[in-house]
Parts: C-alpha cells; sequence; structure tokens
RNA sequence: GGCUCCGUAGCUUAGCAGGUAGAGCGCACGGCUGUUAACCGUGAGGCCGGCAGUUCAAGUCUGCCCGGAGCCG
C-alpha cells in the first residue's frame, strides 16, 4: 500500500492511495457492500458508476457464505465479480449494532427511535476476550475475538482490513467509553502482531480510533492508535447529535502523518463535505442505497437540494405521481437521462425491484460525482467556494 | 315462490353470554450515518345496509324492507 497527500487545501487534502494494481483518488466515497454486493447493483453497474473501492463486512460473511469459501474463491474480488479494491469492517460495529445499540435502540448519533427495543433484540455481548455473537440467521453462537477477526479477513483478501474495535453507544459515561477504548486499544495491539505474522497477501491493516463524545479520550486513543505500526487509520464511535466536527477537530493534530484516514460510517452529504475540510480522505456510508429503497432520491444543489432537505426529494410522495420530469434535471446519470418521476414514483408503488435498483444507482452517482467534483475544487484551490455551493 | 347464509374503514375482514368498534392491506406523511432494513414509525378514513321494535343500553336480540350468494322447487 502506498499514499501520497498531492496538495492541500483549507483542510481538505487530495491523495492518491495505492492498493495492489489499484489507483484511487481521495477523497472517495466507498459504498457498503456488506455481503459482498451492493444492494441492488451488479459488478456491471459498480463499473459504470466508476466506484474506486467498496467496503465488506467480516460478521456477515463469516455466516454467509463463511470466510473459507470465499478463500477457495481466491478472495472477494474473484468471488464477487468485482474487480475493485475492498475493505472489510472488522465486524467490531455489529457487536455495537447487534448489541447495545438494540438493546438501546439508539444509533451512534442518539438519534431518537420510536420503535421499542428489546432485550430479546440483543444478539451481541463483548468481553475483554472478543464478541460473543449470534447468528442473524440461525441464532448460532460465533464468538469473534482479534485474532479471529483477522484470520477471517486474511480469507476474505480484501486490499484493506480493520483492527477489531468496540464502538461504544453515545448514551455511555466517561467510564464506560473509557474501557470500551481501552478494550479498542488492546485488541488494536493484537490484530497488529497477529496480522504482522500471518499477512501473506499483503493487505494493510487500519486501527480506529474511539474514545466517543470525550475529548481527554478522543485524544487518548488517537495518540495510542497513531502510534502504533498501522497502515491508516479509521475514526469510529459514537459523536453525539452535532459533535462530530469538534470531535474531528480534536483528532487532527494527531492525523497529519501521511497516512490515509478513513471515517467510518460517515455520512450525510452535508457530514461529507464537512469532513473533508477536517483531513478525512476516505468514508463508507450504507445511507445512498439505503435511503433510495425507502425512496429516497438525492437532488442536486441546482434542482434545489439543500441542507435543509438533506438533498433530497421522496419520491413516493402524492405530488410526483403525475410529474414527467427528470428524476433529477440536473444529474447527467443514465437513470435521470430516461426516467421520470412520475414513473419511479410509480415503480415504488408497484414495488417493482427496478425501483430500488434505480434508486440506488442514482444515489451512488450522486455521490461519486460530488467526490469528484470535491477533488478537481481541491485541486484547483476551490473547497471553499464548493463548500459554500453545498452548504450555503 | 320456499329455505339457508351474508351485508362492519377504499379492499379483505375480526368482534356477538348486548355496554356505542379493532386488524391486515391500501392511502397520506415522516425516519434511517462502519446495513439483522425491498425496512421502521405516525396519521387520516367506519353514524357497523335501511327502517322500526325489545332494553337503562343494540354492530351484537326481534320484525319488515333493500342488496348479494347458495340450495330446493
Amino acid at each position: 500500500m502506498g499514499f501520497r497527500i498531492l496538495k492541500k487545501n483549507k483542510g481538505a487534502r487530495l491523495g492518491e492511495l495505492k492498493l495492489g494494481g489499484y489507483t484511487i483518488q481521495t477523497p472517495a466515497f466507498v459504498p457498503v457492500a456488506t455481503k459482498a454486493a451492493i444492494k441492488g447493483l451488479t459488478a456491471f453497474d459498480i463499473e459504470e458508476l466508476a466506484i474506486q473501492i467498496l467496503i465488506a463486512n467480516t460478521y456477515h460473511l463469516n455466516l454467509r457464505p463463511g470466510a473459507d469459501v470465499i478463500e477457495e474463491f481466491g478472495g472477494i474480488q474473484k468471488f464477487s465479480g468485482i474487480d475493485k479494491p475492498f475493505m472489510t469492517d472488522s465486524g467490531g460495529f455489529q457487536a455495537f449494532s447487534l448489541g447495545k445499540g438494540a438493546i438501546l435502540g439508539r444509533s451512534k448519533f442518539e438519534y431518537e427511535v420510536e420503535n421499542k427495543p428489546t432485550k430479546e433484540a440483543s444478539i451481541a455481548k463483548i468481553n475483554d476476550e472478543g464478541v460473543k455473537f449470534r447468528s442473524i440467521y440461525d441464532k448460532s453462537e460465533h464468538i469473534l475475538t482479534p485474532e479471529k477477526s483477522m484470520e477471517i479477513q486474511h480469507k476474505i483478501g480484501a486490499n484493506i482490513i480493520f483492527a477489531l474495535d468496540e464502538c461504544t453507544p453515545p448514551s455511555a459515561d466517561y467510564e464506560e467509553t473509557k474501557q470500551g477504548m481501552e478494550r479498542t486499544h488492546r485488541w488494536a495491539k493484537e490484530c497488529l502482531s497477529f496480522h504482522k505474522k500471518q499477512n501473506k497477501n499483503n493487505q494493510a491493516l487500519f486501527g480506529i480510533i474511539q474514545g466517543g463524545l470525550f475529548k481527554e479520550l478522543r485524544e487518548e486513543s488517537a495518540k495510542v492508535i497513531t502510534n502504533m505500526a498501522f497502515d491508516g487509520f479509521g475514526i469510529g464511535g459514537s459523536f453525539g447529535r452535532n459533535q462530530m466536527y469538534e470531535t474531528l477537530g480534536w483528532l487532527q493534530p494527531f492525523l497529519s502523518k501521511e497516512k490515509p484516514v478513513h471515517l467510518l460510517g460517515i455520512g450525510t452529504i452535508e457530514d461529507l463535505i464537512n469532513s473533508i475540510g477536517y483531513g478525512m480522505d476516505t468514508f463508507d456510508c450504507v445511507s445512498p442505497t439505503m435511503i433510495g429503497r425507502a425512496g429516497y432520491i438525492h437532488i442536486r444543489p441546482e434542482s434545489g437540494g439543500n441542507k435543509g432537505n438533506k438533498y433530497r426529494i421522496r419520491i413516493t410522495n402524492a405530488k410526483f405521481r403525475n410529474d414527467p420530469s427528470p428524476i433529477d434535471k440536473n444529474c447527467d446519470c443514465k437513470m435521470c437521462k430516461r426516467y421520470s418521476k412520475g414513473y419511479l414514483n410509480h415503480l415504488f408503488k408497484a414495488r417493482e425491484f427496478s425501483a430500488y435498483v434505480i434508486a440506488s444507482y442514482h444515489n451512488l452517482y450522486y455521490m461519486i460525482n460530488l467526490m469528484r467534483e470535491i477533488r478537481k475544487a481541491i485541486e484547483n484551490n476551490r473547497f471553499k467556494e464548493l463548500k459554500e455551493k453545498w452548504l450555503g
């Protein structure tokens, strides 16, 4: 792996990440392919969209089809037919989303959640050894330790793999957050030493900074993790409402090295643009495909997209039923050139599979295209202007 | 013509030892930040076919009428 920062502008950095035979231009958006597939899209779509890199998941792929199966195919690229670099997440986040997150019914941003979660919703428990999971398919028990996570990720064969971490909930107090962070640090060390011994495929290993909502802990975690011999860093954990940028600000002094920084699980259009201003290089997020399947369509600023409407329309709304105009008249993706709002509204109402395909394709095109614009802006010293155009 | 069922939200329907109605779907709107998600949530829709009667009280009992289904002639 090699990483070069080509240019900096207003905190944003333009970079080049070399992974095996692939070169990735950063900042880059990393679409989520949890189960080695972007929901709704094929490898052909992924190539057409010029997606540079994807992220898959250790917990999910280990349950199905199993890491051994993927290894037998010769790694995730050959298995999936997707000839792109991959990352794999360690399974640490599932310890949260299937564990405390499921019990508390909250996201890592502590949004209000209306449905009442029950204790039975939890199928993951963390202790010092690792994470005790139950399968989402048959409830069978699976233990994920730092070594096991490395071993699985080695078999899956992604270009970038992540150390096992603990994501504490935003409601966690200082003590709970500290314990999670310290566990993350111990596990980081274990992952690193195991990885050094076993890494046969030249996979890069990223360590994850935790520390939740507390400045002291975030700084400590950044110091500890960045001093370990990782190839790059992930920023994970809870941020609380409207606290993410402040947190990224705390971390900046520790992230000035020539190593790539990945912001885990972020984000919205607004979050992406702002985070790039804090020096983040790559991001993964389920948002474009997840909201797409629910009928949310991203629209460009020229079409009325703004912070207030989260740069999106809900195509299932009744007002679009008779609307013959393009999905987004200012988007030049093939879906927008072809289909009207009214037709897409109909596809969603009729629950046609193509609705999910069109929405996912368009929303990802939108993200990839935004990243291209951002890279160009940084290159031309116009990142500030871009921010003004998009964020107002 | 006789007999037997049935008629509750837009649709399919639950309720019936009588105490003024629920559900699923649909519809409207909202939510989702390292995907247990083609998901989840909220809301608007019903004078329970009509008219009488019994009763303190009727979607629930009785009679007649209207509409529908089936069987027998």
